[in-house]
DNA sequence: AGCAATAGTTACTTGAAAGTGAGTAATTGA
DNA sequence: TCAATTACTCACTTTCAAGTAACTATTGCT
């Protein structure tokens, strides 16, 4: 019974899957892509703003791996000063489903961690 | 319109919701929920094994922050050699959906996310 | 006496991720 | 003429998360 869950998992370890779940994982990229699932598209600097504590350069690597995953678009206008604009993909809008049951999940259940966070620090202490 | 949003993001930022998808978005949590999901209650070599690629340190590591969130149970058999076994709380399994949902996102969007990349890459060495 | 087994711990090292701060191109308006 | 704007890039430093490998306690077994 384990063995055969081995592979499977192994699989799971060194496989697309993975790769694909890091970048979901990460902090930048979930906020990225939920702020531009709530505003629909917005220019760097506006990103940059609402994020608030992201560095120009995460900012610009963020959007970048976003883009190469093929989840947000870049729209350039060839002005000056420059203007460009980032917006979901429909792949990019076809995530947030399973990203709002996770935080919905975790707005759900944040009490409960955070309670059982401070049980557990105390048990520790006590020991 | 930007302006209400970054509060609501700021919060996001430093507030317990990020610390909870921290810990969804690390890679040996999610194998571990996963796996504890699927064969229901292991011991520490037996997780260590399925695994594989994980070192003692970061398995014990990783048990100890979703156990301190109260997401995983830890059972000791007073024996020696000693005996301890994991498996899902109801708040851990209740995480599973959101996963699971996630995950499946990830197997059906990888071929287009991969193609998206390879595409990106050539572009970027022909420019 | 000494080895095997289990579930860890500890100390040390390393690599990658992230932050910092300055610089860049091109044009407009004062 | 010179500051301002925008969307970056570049070089450098710092931080910390993760890996490695050796060590621990306890008891039965040989």
């Amino acid at each position: 019974m384990i063995k055969e869950n081995l592979k499977k998992f192994e699989l799971i370890e060194d496989c697309p899957v993975r790769s694909v779940l890091d970048r979901v994982g990460d902090k930048w990229s979930i906020l990225v892509i939920t702020i531009l699932g709530e505003c629909g598209t917005l220019r760097f600097n506006e990103l940059n703003a609402v994020i608030g504590t992201i560095s120009q350069k995460m900012l610009t690597v963020t959007l970048k791996t976003l883009e190469a995953d093929g989840l947000i678009s870049r729209k350039i206008y060839p002005q000056v000063p420059p203007r460009v604009e980032y917006s979901l993909t429909p792949l990019g809008e076809s995530l947030l489903p399973a990203m709002s049951l996770l935080v919905d999940w975790a707005l759900k259940n944040m009490p409960a961690i955070q309670a059982s966070r401070k049980e557990y620090s105390q048990r520790k202490v006590l020991v």
